[in-house]
DNA sequence: CATGAATGAGAGTTCATTCAT
DNA sequence: TATGAATGAACTCTCATTCAT
C-alpha cells in the first residue's frame, strides 16, 4: 500500500524564499560564475530533462536528478531552488517552433496548411517527452499553465492573421470567425497530435496530413 | 485499555489491502450493508467530489476529504483503501453523455451536427470542475487515463459511424476518412470545449456553436 | 513496505479496565447468563483457537477471531475485554497432562522413563500449533509467562518426586541432585519435543522415545 | 520553502524499499562512504540493542531507538530500512560462541563436556538479554527463526562428531545415537540456561555445572 | 563549490474499542 | 444480545532542504 510521495509546485500558495529576493530577481539561483558551475547547471539541466521524460514530473525526486547528474544531493541546491525552478528553465529551452505556420514558400493556401500542420505534427513527435510532462505539469503549476497558455495563444494569433488575410483575399469565406477559427483548426490539428504522440494512437502520419489538410481547408472555404 | 501498537515483520504474510482474496475480487472495501453504511459511503464519494473540484486531486489529501465530510479520518478507510479509489468511482460516475452525438430528432445533417456540438460543449460546461481534474489525474494514473481514452474512442466511433452513413447517404465527400474526420473533429470540438471551460478563455458559446458546426460541416463536405 | 500493526498484551503496564472492577473479579467480562450467550462465548473461544493456531498471536487481529466465529465485530467485547482476555482463557483450557509422569502400571523404573517421554512428547505432538504459540505470548504478556513456568515447574516438582524416590530405593545414585535433574532431564524432553514439533525437525518418534530414554535412565545411573 | 507533499498512485512503479534493484542487492541502506555515516551507523545498532534488550523487540518503536541514539527520526531510515532490518544485524553481531565444544585441552572426556557445558552456560548468562529477545523474534521472524536454527543445528553437529569419536574410541557406548544424544544433551544444557538466564529461576552455577556433567556422562556411558 | 549526513514536517494507514440502533 | 459503522491514537516512512566539513 506504500504509495509515493511527491511535492507539487506551491507556486499558487505563498512562498517563502521569493520574498527574500529583492523582488526583481528572476528567483533563480547562482551561479554561472565560474566554468565548473556553469558546467555543473548545464549537467543538472540536462539530467533533469532525462529523467523528467522517463518518469514524469511527479514521480521524479531531487535525489533522483542528481543521480543522474551524477552529482551530490546538496549539490542540486547549489543552482536551483527546487524542483519546479529547474523544470520551468527545460520548459523555455522547449520553445518548440510549433508555431511556424509559413514552413514555405509556396503561395498555394493549401500547400501552406499542409506544411503548416506537417510541420506541427512532426515538431511534436519529436518533442512528445518532454510534452507530456509539461502537459502533465500545467495542470497543477500556475506558471507552467501561463507559459503554456500564450505559446498556445500565438499560435492561434498567427493562424488568425493568416486566415484573415486570406478573407480579404476572398479565398476563405466570409461568414467565418477568424479567431474562432483559428483556435479551433489549431487545436484540432495539436489535439490530434496529443492523440498519436502523447496518447500512442496509431496512425499513419502521411494520411493524417492529408486529410487534417483537407478537413482544414474545406472548413473555411477554401477548394480542396 | 490502551494497548501498545507494535509491528511485527510482513514477510510472512501477503498485503491486506491489494491482496483481494484471489485477485478477481473488485478492489473495492466494504461497506453496504446497513442504510447508514450506503449515506456514509455516499457522503464521502460527495465529499471527495467537493475537494477534487476545488483543489485538485494532487493537493487534496485524505484527511481534507474526511474534514469536508464531516467524519473521521479513519472512516474514509472503512470504505476506500485511497485516494484513488475514491476518485475512480467519481471517474465512474461522470458517465456524461458528451456521446450523445444524436441529440435532436431533425434528420437535417448540420442541425444534428450543430446539436452534438452544443450538447457536448454544455455538458463539458456543466462538469468541467471534475472535467479538470480527471484530466489531471489521467496524467498519472493508469487506470484513469484509459478509462478517459475509451470514451473518447467511444465517441469518435459514435462520430465515424455516422459520418459513415452521411458517406455513403452521398452527403459526405468520398475523399474523407470516416476514422480520422471523426476523430479531428470531435477532437476539434473536445479541445475547444477544454480552451473555454478548463482554460477559461473567453468565448460566446452561442456563436463558437454555430462557427464549430459551420467548420464541420463544410469539412466533410455538407454545405452550411 | 507497509507491515501490520500488532497489539500485545499491556498486563505489565497500567492495566485500566480492571480497575473498574472490584478487584477481585477475574477480569472476565459477562455473560454466561443465556444459552445463547454461552454459545457465543464459546463459539468465539474456539474460533480464537482456530485463528491463533493459524496466524500466532501477533498477526491475528480481533476482527480475525469474529469472522472465524461468523458474528460481528462488536461481539466480540460482549464477551472479552481483549484478544489477551481470550488466550489466557485457551491457555487455560490446554491443560495438558504432558505431566502425568506415571502413566503405566509398570513398577520397571525404566519403563514408567520410557511410558513419561512416550507420553510427553505425543501429548505435545498433538497440541503443538497451540503450544507454539504459548510459547510465542510467554515472550511477551507475564500473565502467560507465569503460567506456562508453573506447569513447567510442577513438571519438574513430579519428576523430583518421582528421582528422589528412586533414589530412596537406591535406584539412583545418591549424588544425583533430584532437583536439578529433574529439571535438566524433563528439560531435555521438552527441549526434543519443541525440535521436532515446534522446529519441524525431523525425527522418528519411536527412536527418540528409545534413545530418550536410555539417556535418562543411565544418567540418573538406572541401567538400561 | 515548504511545499506541499502529495501522493500518486504506485500502481505504475514498483515498491522502492523492497526492489533492490535486481532483488539480488543486499537489502542493506546506506551509507558507509563517510567516517560520520559509520560512525552514525554504529551509534544506531549499539541504541537498538539497548533498546531491544530493555523493551523486548515487540515494544520498541522506531521512535525508541532514534531517541536512544540522540539522532531525528529520520536518520534512522538513511542507515536501515526497518526495525527488523537492525535487529537481524544485531543478531548477527551475536555470534556467540556458545559453540565451542572443546574450549580445553584437558583430554578427559568428562573435564571436556564440563568445560563446554560451564562455558555455554557462561556465554548464555552473558548475553542473556538479547538472547531473550532474539528468542522472541524468533516466533514470528522467518529470517531470524532460520538463523537461530542454524547456530543450533551447528552445534548439535559439533557434538554429534565429538560423541562419535568417544564412540569409536570405546569411551561412549555403542547403542548411543550420536545425532539424538547431541541434540537431546546439547538442549538439555540449553534448555537449562534458559531456564535459568531467560526464565529467571535461581540456581547455583557450579552445582549445575556438576550435575550437567555428571548427567551428560553418564547418559551416554562415560563413567564420571 | 561539492559532498552527503542529518533533519523533521507531513501524510498515510491500521485496528482495537465504543456505541447508537 | 447482536450488529457493524465510527472513532482516533499511534506508528511508519518519505524526501525536500539544510549545513558542517
Amino acid at each position: 500500500m506504500a504509495a509515493e510521495r511527491v511535492r507539487i509546485p506551491n507556486a499558487s500558495r505563498g512562498r517563502t524564499a521569493d520574498t527574500s529576493e529583492d523582488g526583481t530577481g528572476p528567483k533563480r539561483r547562482g551561479t554561472g560564475r565560474t566554468v565548473r558551475g556553469r558546467q555543473s547547471r548545464q549537467l543538472l539541466v540536462d539530467a533533469a530533462r532525462t529523467v523528467f521524460e522517463r518518469q514524469g514530473f511527479l514521480r521524479t525526486r531531487i535525489a533522483d536528478i542528481s543521480k543522474e547528474a551524477k552529482v551530490s544531493h546538496g549539490t542540486f541546491y547549489t543552482y536551483f531552488f527546487s524542483k519546479e525552478e529547474v523544470f520551468r528553465e527545460i520548459v523555455d529551452s522547449v520553445e518548440i517552433d510549433l508555431l511556424r505556420v509559413d514552413a514555405v514558400e509556396s503561395t498555394d493556401p493549401v500547400e501552406r496548411i499542409r506544411a503548416g500542420n506537417r510541420h506541427y505534427l512532426e515538431s511534436f513527435r519529436d518533442n512528445a517527452d518532454i510534452l507530456r510532462v509539461i502537459q502533465q505539469v500545467s495542470t497543477f503549476d500556475e506558471a507552467v499553465r501561463q507559459t503554456r497558455e500564450e505559446r498556445q495563444t500565438r499560435f492561434a494569433h498567427a493562424l488568425e492573421r493568416r486566415t484573415r488575410s486570406y478573407q480579404e483575399e476572398g479565398l476563405v469565406r466570409g461568414d467565418i470567425d477568424p479567431w474562432v477559427a483559428a483556435n479551433a483548426l489549431g487545436g484540432m490539428v495539436s489535439n490530434f497530435a496529443d492523440l498519436m504522440f502523447i496518447q500512442g494512437r496509431t496512425f499513419d502520419l502521411d494520411h493524417v496530413v492529408d486529410q487534417l489538410t483537407t478537413l482544414w481547408a474545406r472548413a473555411v472555404g477554401i477548394e480542396a
